[in-house]
RNA sequence: GGAGAGAUGGCCGAGCGGCUGAAGGCGCUCCCCUGCUAAGGGAGUAUGGGCUUUAACUCCCAUCGAGGGUUCGAACCCCUCUCUCUCCGCCA
């Protein structure tokens, strides 16, 4: 959510922001809104102002023993036009609300324009794309011949965009999730978290997924109303939803992996070859909450923690800048790290690292007391992918495989795969 | 799943339907005294919002787990829900 006091002091800059995300915001039906709410909301006030003082005369006169008949008289015709008042303004409240719960972040100002990915902003490359001497294969294929990887099985059992993973490809993603927690763990100082998998509709509010994206979850359950999470991030920054964290403590930085479960709605016929799009996948998120004036800095480290992974297995990779039209809602800035894919001759996304803001944490009413003013004000909240583990087994196996089809284990690995060197 | 108890400010803990946004204590901050690993005295110390061109102060509104209700007036009475604790049952 926006600051409300933007939109008040200068809507011609709100305006004009939501413009580089093509976001068709209406100033003129906020300005009547707004005008509405504090009319009604003075009103309203005013009312409940005069009720309570009232009150009060009423229980001082009993307190001394007087009539209190003829002020009671004069109380009476408040009840109706004070509960009229209340109503309307919750009526006008709740319309302000859905009103910014559906307005996206304001993008940074190095955020590159944009309508569509091709205004992507390519940031920098790493690693060589390796050579073959014969016709790579991607992972579909690899896993059909390694017997590791089966989408049919996977839409017996479930349904189409589940896979069922089996024997040393199955450890394989195991290990690299290993891999990615004890690398941030003790190299980029993440503390280990594990959450639930199932949310609820508040937390979803708190990072940004609900109201507007009910479609992309799987919902789990209606008593009580549950979600499976689309990702870690928000189980995650939630833990500081209604907190007020003492300034020690910042930056708070967890890491989690967890499998996310997105519907995937309006994906129909995107990457429906393979392990890219799955309704299931597993995921090793960073998270990070930190004073606003060092979310800059955080945003660069977090992003590089994540090509740390990349760099540990030797992939390929590029580091993207999303132009406005990609940058996803909440989201004020974002890098994608793209890692090479032989079997598909192009770079794929494996990790997404943004930095909020003060976006999430006006939502989830995360604060930090700053000692400057003495003051709660709201942290800034930042994540990305360290990394997607189903994207990351499909990377090795492509770039790591040989003219017979077997998957060398990156030296990395090998402590995670019990001597294990080749799958073959 | 069954039975019972509870939910108040950073923590503990009072709270009669009206003068309680909340006694008292602890903690914390500042000041004074003292002067040295003690003690004492004083002041302050929840959050969100509104009004004000902006900000601070004053002021006003809301909040004592959440949501309804009764009432001129609710932390206090009634209803529903959530969570926590104890006991029983079940259980990876």
């Amino acid at each position: 959510m926006l600051d409300p006091r933007l939109f008040r002091t200068d809507l011609d800059f709100v305006k004009e922001q939501l413009n580089r995300r093509s976001f068709n915001f209406n100033p003129e039906s906020y300005v009547e809104l707004e005008a509405r709410r504090k009319d009604v909301q003075v009103k309203t006030q005013e009312l409940q102002n005069e009720r309570n003082s009232r009150s009060k005369a009423i229980g001082q006169a009993k307190g001394k023993g007087e009539d209190v008949q003829p002020l009671l008289d004069q109380v009476q015709y408040l009840g109706d036009a004070l509960k009229a008042a209340e109503s309307e303004l919750e009526g006008i409240q709740a319309e302000m609300e859905t009103l910014m719960e559906g307005i996206p972040n304001i993008l940074d100002e190095v955020v590159p324009e944009g309508k569509s990915e091709e205004f992507n902003l390519e940031i920098s490359r790493w690693g060589d794309v390796p050579e073959f001497d014969f016709e790579p294969k991607d992972h579909v294929d690899l896993g059909a011949k390694l017997k590791g990887i089966d989408f049919e099985l996977g839409a017996k059992i479930a349904s189409s965009r589940f896979v069922v993973l089996s024997g040393p490809l199955a450890r394989l993603q195991r290990a690299l999730i290993q891999l990615m927690l004890d690398m941030h763990v003790a190299e980029h100082g993440y503390i280990e978290t594990y959450v639930p998998f199932l949310a609820n509709a508040e937390s979803l509010r708190g990072t940004g997924q609900l109201p507007k994206f009910e479609a992309d979850l799987f919902k789990a359950s209606n008593d009580p109303v549950l979600y499976l999470i689309p990702t870690a991030e928000v189980p995650v920054t939630n833990r500081v939803r209604d907190v007020i964290v003492d300034a020690k403590e910042l930056p708070l930085k967890y890491v989690c992996h967890s499998p996310c479960f997105r519907s995937e709605a309006g994906a129909y016929g995107r990457d429906v070859r393979g392990m890219i799009r799955q309704h299931q996948f597993e995921k090793v998120e960073l998270v990070q909450i930190v004073r606003p004036e060092d979310s800059a800095q955080a945003h660069e480290d977090l992003t590089v923690h994540a090509e740390n992974i990349l760099k540990k297995l030797k992939l390929p990779y590029r580091k993207i800048l999303l132009c406005a039209g990609d940058t996803g809602f909440s989201s004020s800035k974002t890098y994608d790290l793209e890692v090479w894919l032989p079997g598909q001759g192009s770079y794929r996304e494996i990790s997404s690292c943004s930095n909020f803001k003060d976006f999430q944490a006006r939502r989830l009413q995360a604060r930090w007391r700053n000692p400057e003013t003495g003051k709660p004000e709201l942290v800034h909240t930042l994540n990305g992918s360290g990394l997607a583990a189903g994207r990351a087994l499909i990377a090795v196996m492509e770039n790591y495989q040989d003219a017979e089809g077997r998957v060398r284990i990156p030296e990395a690995l090998l402590p995670y795969m019990g001597g294990l060197e080749f799958i073959e």
